[in-house]
DNA sequence: CAGTCGATTCACT
DNA sequence: GTGAATCGACTGA
């Protein structure tokens, strides 16, 4: 028999650990978008850790600009960038604050507002490649760059919310290289996800880009 | 101020 | 498996 998911909010102080202890406990938890059609859910299945000006993989690694600012700021609050000049994607900042570390969601299976994620995410072919990734993820949740530096702890007149859920059995929790970051950034095993888990990405190695003529 | 490239996804072969 | 799409941020001159 399975316990129902928890649906207590996270605490700001949930988030203002160290980001690996929080990446990894953050799976299984449950992800809430709301919106004015009504909320999203996600249960996270897939997340990595970035640490900062310590981490070569980081956006925050060469220090604060205008468009990391977020994750220098408090924990608990969402870090939206934009990338590939079409997709956006979604952090959790992590603690303590001013070290600029934070979560990639990666993946998640929607378990409520299928729906509304559908009507955003045309070319899925299944419910499970709903946000099967990081782009997809923050597509299906209709996040963009407008909701960078919202906070997730601020209760239910927040855009996010994140509930306690069915935290991860640790045996079942899995980690690796992350997927997509270049050179020495890479080498981290700081991508975790749910074994097994039909919604988690395919792992990708870095591809530098060839010039266009 | 021009050049480079990305914490990616999708269509096609 | 390969390549295109597409643009803002960052870098270095």
């Amino acid at each position: 028999m399975i316990a129902s998911p928890d649906r207590t909010p996270l605490p700001r102080a949930f988030f203002d650990r160290p980001v690996l202890e929080v990446a990894r406990d953050l799976l299984g938890r449950h992800l809430v978008r709301t919106t004015e059609d009504g909320p999203i859910e996600l249960r996270l299945t897939e997340v990595e850790a970035y640490d900062g000006p310590n981490d070569p993989g980081s956006h925050a690694y060469r220090g604060r600009t205008t468009r990391n600012g977020v994750m220098f700021g408090p924990p608990g609050h969402v870090y939206v960038y934009f990338t590939y000049g079409m997709w956006h994607c979604m952090n959790l900042v992590c603690g303590p604050e001013g070290r600029a570390s934070g979560v990639l969601l990666r993946a998640g299976e929607v378990v409520e507002g299928v729906e509304q994620a559908r009507k955003r995410r045309i070319s899925a072919r299944t419910d499970k490649e709903l946000a099967k990734g990081p782009a997809r993820l923050a597509t299906a949740l209709g996040v963009d760059r407008a909701l960078d530096g919202a906070d997730a702890c601020a209760g239910p007149d927040s855009p996010f919310t994140v509930l306690h859920g069915t935290p991860a059995d640790p045996d079942q929790v899995r980690s690796g290289p992350r997927t997509g970051v270049a050179g020495e950034g890479g080498v981290h095993p700081w991508r975790f996800w749910i074994s097994d888990d039909p919604t988690v990405s395919p792992y990708r190695a870095h591809v530098p880009r060839r010039r266009r003529a």
